[in-house]
DNA sequence: CAGCAGCCAGATAACCGTTATCCTCTTGCG
DNA sequence: CGCAAGAGGATAACGGTTATCTGGCTGCTG
């Protein structure tokens, strides 16, 4: 999942972790804080150990301490196409909140629709944030083409809280 | 993440991995079926070294095998209340399409316009699936409802997907 | 110039979820 | 009887996330 990212970034040119790293902030705009500066050296070892990169120590400058210089191998160069022609989608994820709702009406140990109005409420919040990050960059940057799909996904996430309220409102109503 | 939900089906009454395995399927309806039945019991073994649950083994009706009945400790109780007090959503995740853009586009090894009608074509199916799947479940059902937000998902998605497919368009045109 | 903060580059380990596979025991059925 | 199917449970391999550690180099400041 991470591994094809890391895979296609090589298949532009090979380059060493550091690198990869600052690419890919670039490329995620400001959600690129969230991601996890060591993972890309891990991913680069499992790469290796699986034969789809190679790594040739590279002393570079001479005020630069070395760095290791990673390349595509064929095996690797098959599983980019392989991935540019896959079709994924992040999977549903809603099920988790779901369940918190049965689960609390089950226990009684919460309120359904307090829980539904909190989370509301948490969501309104960052689709505020996301929005203000959204004015902040440049218009039709890569940045903020990947926050109007957070803001849409936001927006859909909120509609479908409201039809969970008036579910549980009606539930709470009948019971 | 999973841990919470199994805790909380032990907060509403001490039970056994089977049990627990058919009452998660069947708040989850349909999609229930993507859930792994060994998970289960991993979480639970890692509860009890938590010591979040505790486990009894009964022997039941002499005609069934034993099975281990867990229950909650007092430990358990908190943190069950403690996640229905908590907020939390499901991450982006739009972000690994978008780097697969720009990486075909660096790369040249795919037309990411191309990527984008495939993608689009996918989730139409996706969304004429779960709009079936909706129609068969009952009404009003915990089912129902969770299809009902990954209808709107869905939707919200292919929305930002022809977003990004008017950005690439200029793009190429412009490049 | 000394010293220290801070960044570059890389490594390690713990934890969790997913998947696949294996096991025993029981029930139903031809 | 023999066998398939399901109930109930366990295990191992793999991948992603997070936190933390190490050196070496930069640049600022007193």
């Amino acid at each position: 999942m991470q591994q094809e990212v890391v895979l296609a970034l090589l298949a532009k040119e090979p380059s060493y972790g550091y690198q990869l790293r600052a690419r890919l902030r670039q490329a995620l705009g400001p959600l690129g804080e969230a991601m996890n500066d060591g993972q890309v050296y891990v991913t680069l070892t499992r790469l290796e150990r699986a034969g789809l990169v190679t790594c040739e120590s590279a002393p570079g400058t001479p005020d630069r301490p070395d760095r290791k210089v990673y390349a595509l191998t064929a095996a690797g160069q098959q599983r980019v196409s392989d991935w540019f022609a896959e079709v994924s989608w992040p999977k549903p994820d809603l099920a988790e909140f779901h369940l918190k709702l049965l689960a609390a009406a089950a226990a009684r140990l919460a309120d359904p629709v307090a829980i539904i109005d909190a989370q509301r409420r948490e969501l309104l919040r960052r689709l505020r944030d996301a929005q203000r990050a959204e004015m902040a960059e440049p218009a039709g940057s890569d940045g903020a083409l990947l926050l109007e799909g957070i803001v849409l996904r936001l927006q859909a996430d909120l509609r479908w809280l409201e039809a969970c309220e008036r579910s549980w409102t009606h539930r709470r109503a009948q019971s």
